[in-house]
DNA sequence: ATGGGTACCTGTCTGC
DNA sequence: TGCAGACAGGTACCCA
């Protein structure tokens, strides 16, 4: 599911009601990519004091225990495929999905997630520790004045893969997941298979404005609800509906109105038009 | 360094 | 109706 849309998304719908809180407990469910990393107790108590967001991982910043120095550290939380976070004020049972949960003075957090591909990690500082390892190496935010088309033109250079792989890689651009990767490409009228060395300073460009604009509008409409999305009220988003071509395989460009196409790069399907994206 | 493939896990949909 | 197979928003890790 989740790219840096739903992800941002989520933050903004949470950090407002969640900071200052404190943590008066926590549970554990079933297994998630990587172990909590910590005594349950060692959250307990603590007070909530931000959430920021890394490419897709969320960091929930967490003050020191009363009474022990220098104990500052924090929540590294990724949604992985099928994740979503919810915030309630009135306790449900955890059903199957549910495998993490922060019980706070300001509401019930709770992380669901079918795949399990997501994971909440403790990490006494966000660069150092399990969280440092994470997040090292990730590429610059999109949403911020460092993604230029300099730097992209420089970070394909010498790039064999497709420009959509690179995209998605994250080690260049972080946040591009797979529907916004093929949306930002049909923006630009870039061909998704072009090798990355190939595409010209001019067409970066055009690139670094088209994952911009889709980005940013896919926050504005609250981001994309395929199956499982929603935000931590629980509101799902509203991109899906003017995806350009993402999940259209077979059905007219809305630009040109010739066929869309759908191939597979990487185990993962592409989304393009053939006639409005060139190599 | 780059690139290709695999692995993790469960639900939903399609076609026979 | 049942069942096998394909497919799904991510990414760390291993090996060439």
């Amino acid at each position: 599911m989740p790219e840096l849309p739903e992800v941002e998304v989520t933050r903004l719908s949470l950090v407002d009601r969640l900071r200052g809180a404190e943590i008066a407990g926590v549970r554990v469910g079933k297994p998630l990519r990587w172990p909590l990393g910590c005594a349950p107790s060692t959250l307990v108590g603590r007070r909530l004091l931000d959430v920021n967001r890394r490419g897709k991982y969320l960091w929930f910043a967490l003050g020191a225990r009363p009474g022990v120095a220098a104990d500052d550290g924090g929540l590294l939380l990724h949604l992985g495929m099928s994740g979503s976070l919810n915030l309630s004020t009135h306790a449900e049972p955890p059903g199957p999905w549910d495998h993490f949960d922060l019980a706070t003075s300001h509401g019930l957090l709770r992380l669901t997630d079918p795949r399990r591909f997501g994971a909440a990690v403790w990490s006494s500082s966000r660069d150092e520790g399990a969280a440092g390892k994470l997040l090292a190496g990730l590429g610059v935010e999109p949403l911020e004045a460092g993604f230029t088309a300099a730097l992209l033109h420089a970070r394909l250079r010498g790039r064999r893969v497709a420009v959509k792989q690179a995209l998605l890689a994250g080690d260049i651009v972080v946040g591009v997941g797979n529907i916004y990767a093929s949306e930002a490409l049909f923006l630009a009228g870039i061909d998704p298979r072009t090798p990355g060395h190939r595409i010209s300073l001019a067409r970066c460009e055009r690139l670094v404005d088209a994952v911009r604009a889709v980005l940013a509008r896919a926050v504005a409409v609250g981001g994309s609800t395929l199956r499982d999305f929603r935000d931590a009220h629980g509101l799902g988003g509203a991109f899906q509906n003017e995806a350009r071509v993402y999940g259209r395989e077979g059905e007219p460009c809305t630009t040109c109105g010739g066929t869309v196409r759908r191939i597979v790069q990487g185990q993962r399907s592409t989304y393009f038009c053939p006639h409005c994206q060139r190599r």
